[in-house]
DNA sequence: TACTTTCACAACAATCGGTTGTGGCTCGCC
DNA sequence: GGCGAGCCACAACCGATTGTTGTGAAAGTA
């Protein structure tokens, strides 16, 4: 099926009669007759009834007219996926459950008419920042861990979460019914958080928050998937992990998970938004307003940030 | 855009190379190539990474496929639309508000995975059965004021729909109150149909139920559309307005509408189902089944008919 | 009847889209 | 490091497609 002719029958469905969509196409008459007479001999159906004073759709015609509508709706989508200077905003939330991804989708429910494409690209910061250097996407959320002027010419970041911590455990944990928790406190128990790759941003911010309360953070071990780690979490009564405050987690109710603050001083996981000074998508600009909007800061004095935060 | 292109774009995502997607395809490499080449050029963007291993996806790849696949998909949908022997069973229902199409809905919700296509062709019976003996149509809901051996050869029909009636009055209406009205009762007020058109069964039919039970129908005045008249008749202490059992209408709450069954006997429009006896579509046979199954015949005693059922 | 407007058919030219043939590149193997 | 295998791209060629112009039949209108 062509869509060429798909668009020439919407044309002369809205028109009446060939020649008038003919002049809309900017084609001749006869073009619009061979193109109808093509896609009727492939469609085996006719879809106008031709009269001396124009072209009415038959009832087969009246059938596929919204499937074509729906078709060239569908194909000027796919274009502007892609096209430069149209595309939507394309955005890298490194995982789908953490923060960016939920403030994301805050964005969207603001802005539905924003045109926004989420992405993850399993890139660590470096990797990220040169995928917004090259044009791959348009903004990535990632700590960053080196002073601004080291940045590459042209990249751009803005701290825009702060992102604070809460212990997940079980109910047979020791620290299961406490309301809040200190990271000092923390320092008695094992924290368990496989996967967390080696020499990435995460793992810098997490080596760093052991050392300073001196906590016990596993990094390590088989990575059998968030829900085996959930479900040996609500099952042991050692074993904790901690996560972001707006992370996303689903778990049965018989889990009995309790997601309980980290504070006094309270860690933050600093993450900016990164960008290409010169992009010009006016959905950026959105965006980066509408994070502002919603950052929230904490008094310093109750804070915890890592040394490499400018 | 070509969708012979898009075809090849996601046969080669699938794939991960060229000629893989090339040999599915049944053409060769190089044109796999072109018709990517040319897509590219038409997206104005890269969609493959090429290596001496194959094809992966560049990000804007990504971001296209689903909306590729989307296209194919609503490709087939349209042309399965129409296709002989493949379209949707085509089903006339001449007003969709009324019996037949609410058995059809429900018909769609007892079988969701049958393609139903449900158009109104604003015709009366003989219109329609001209149109269901074109092919134009699978089948039509009418009722049949002319004998079984009257009809054009090879159209058949079977009774499917008994519809009662009830009385649709205002709250101030001498009858707002009565749990059941009797067509004999209804001599007294005057029954109010504007847009009933002349000429049509459902004027023969009112015209012999009038006669039988001395009833006052209005037939004739303009038509200013449903709402108008349900507001007139939420408003008004004489008139009422006869509609079917089934029949579908929406007002506001304060219109305190009451709809009184008429029974004691209980008029009853018969409505057949019309089709043609060599139509193979299997959805057909299904539709007639599920008619059958839900068809409710009341005692003759208690039940009015026009005298031109066969 | 003559005129206008509709769409379809025929002939021709340009373009498109396929094939075959070939070459450059990269990877893995010896 | 050299070499073969496999991948994709480019070039030449050729038939099919798709547009144009010119023309004609049919039907409504003055």
């Amino acid at each position: 099926m062509d869509l060429d002719a798909v668009r020439t029958f919407v044309a002369v469905a809205d028109a009446g009669q060939f020649q008038d969509a003919a002049t809309a196409l900017s084609i001749t008459q006869q073009a619009v007759s061979k193109r109808i007479a093509v896609l009727e001999k492939d469609l085996q159906v006719r879809l106008f009834n031709r009269t001396a004073r124009g072209a009415h759709l038959t009832i087969d015609g009246q059938t596929f007219l919204p499937h074509a509508r729906e078709l060239l709706r569908v194909e000027a989508r796919a274009d502007a996926s892609v096209r430069p200077g149209r595309r939507a905003l394309r955005v890298d939330v490194h995982s789908r459950r953490i923060a960016p991804a939920v403030l994301l989708q805050d964005f969207h429910r603001a802005h539905p008419r924003i045109e926004l494409d989420v992405v993850t690209l399993d890139a660590d910061v470096h990797a990220a920042m040169a995928a917004v250097e090259a044009g791959a996407v348009d903004a990535t959320f990632h700590a960053v861990p080196v002073p601004a002027r080291h940045l590459p010419d042209g990249i751009r970041t803005a701290r825009v979460i702060d992102e604070h911590h809460e212990l997940l455990v079980g109910p047979r944990h020791a620290l299961a019914n406490a309301r809040v928790v200190t990271p000092g406190q923390l320092a008695a128990h094992r924290i368990w958080m496989p996967g967390m790759a080696l020499g990435t941003e995460w793992a810098d911010y997490y080596d760093e928050l052991a050392a300073a309360f001196g906590l016990t953070i596993d990094l390590v071990g088989p990575v059998f998937g968030n829900e085996a780690l959930l479900a040996e979490i609500a099952d042991s009564a050692q074993l904790a992990t901690l996560a972001g405050e707006r992370t996303r987690y689903l778990w049965p109710d018989s889990y009995d998970l309790r997601r309980i603050p980290v504070r006094h001083p309270a860690p933050i996981y600093p993450m900016s938004l990164i960008w290409r000074d010169d992009n010009p998508h006016p959905a950026l600009a959105a965006l980066r307003d509408h994070l502002d909007s919603r950052r929230v800061r904490a008094p310093d004095a109750e804070v915890w940030l890592p040394t490499w935060v400018s």
